[in-house]
DNA sequence: ATGATATTGTTGACCTGGACAACAAATTTC
DNA sequence: GAAATTTGTTGTCCAGGTCAACAATATCAT
């Protein structure tokens, strides 16, 4: 069918092929991306992962003028919504080393969001609760992670976002990601 | 005093309630996990992480054996499907920094997997491509990472497992995640 | 052509996070 | 009451990511 295929005779030794697709993109970024991903197309945790990469650059943009990481927000959210909570169990279902959570909490307390009052049941834990700055932080730190989730639901499609979201919920809520 | 709701509604002051759910878990975990998660159930980004972790721990779990990193193992599957490929192209697919590509092919050059011959076309460019070791490693550690894939789609479900690995790739491969 | 600009690979420095081991204090178990 | 476990904590190590700079090469504008 004379389509003028005379290249296609070399095994594409390089992948120097640049799809066509008219129209799209206004053209901003150069590299159109011809790269094959192979074998790759069969790991879902890879799509996994760009797609967390991406979620994790937007909310960490998004919390910027807060000046606070999403490990901080999501920690501030769950001892907002479970006062008396200990380092422990927060860090069990933040999927975190304790070790790791003592200096996150360290910075929160030092700028005066929450704090640590030992336990009158148990002398060695402490019962973690939010400051009143700890609590209007947080009121507007949840403003900026629900325009980032709007971002979010935008790019993926509302309906995607919905089907996603739901099968993941239940699916760390039984315990998969444990 | 009718306690009343004036707006903290006290109740539940601290989080002990402990869910009964009786049979399921044979009894391994102590702590069952009994944490509201609040807002945190709204943001899909949460739960997209938690899964995330868990394949990211499963797959590095999968390729010890062949003493190699998920990002390895990617840069070794696309360099095989796309040879002569630049370490521009990869780290742009790959979604890391051409920074962060320079160790780690410096690591996969050492081990004999892989080498950098310079581009003919492009002076300034290296031409990846695999060794015939290289290419043996990746052979067995497709077949891990197979077992992994098995693995992730017996926790997920097959049928969950099947509708977010399709949304994904369209997702990743319209540039969502770039 | 030629000078300005951009890209490629590279290195060095820095910071954040995660993983581990150890520890004292407090609690639970037997 | 002794042994084992849990909690918070500190220190250390290491992998990854970011950023700035640089030389060599390529591309662009005039």
């Amino acid at each position: 069918m004379a389509v003028s295929a005379r290249k296609e005779a070399i095994s594409a030794p390089v992948a120097a092929r640049v799809q066509p697709v008219p129209g799209r993109r206004p053209g901003r970024q150069p590299p159109p991306r011809a790269v094959d991903l192979g074998a790759l197309n069969a790991h879902l945790g890879y799509f996994i992962r760009r797609v967390q990469v991406w979620v994790f650059q937007d909310i960490i943009r998004s919390l910027k003028p807060l000046d606070m990481s999403p490990a901080q927000y999501s920690a501030l959210l769950l001892i907002g919504a479970n006062p008396g909570l200990s380092q422990a169990a927060l860090a069990g279902t933040l999927g975190v080393q304790r070790a790791r959570l003592v200096r996150l909490l360290h910075k929160l307390e030092r700028r005066g969001l929450m704090r640590r009052q030992q336990s009158s049941a148990d002398g060695r834990a402490n019962a973690l609760r939010l400051t009143a700055k700890g609590q209007d932080t947080l009121r507007r730190a949840q403003t900026l992670a629900a325009e980032h989730e709007a971002r979010l639901m935008e790019r993926l499609g509302a309906e995607p976002y919905r089907i996603m979201r739901d099968l993941l919920r239940e699916f760390v809520a039984r315990g998969g990601a444990g």
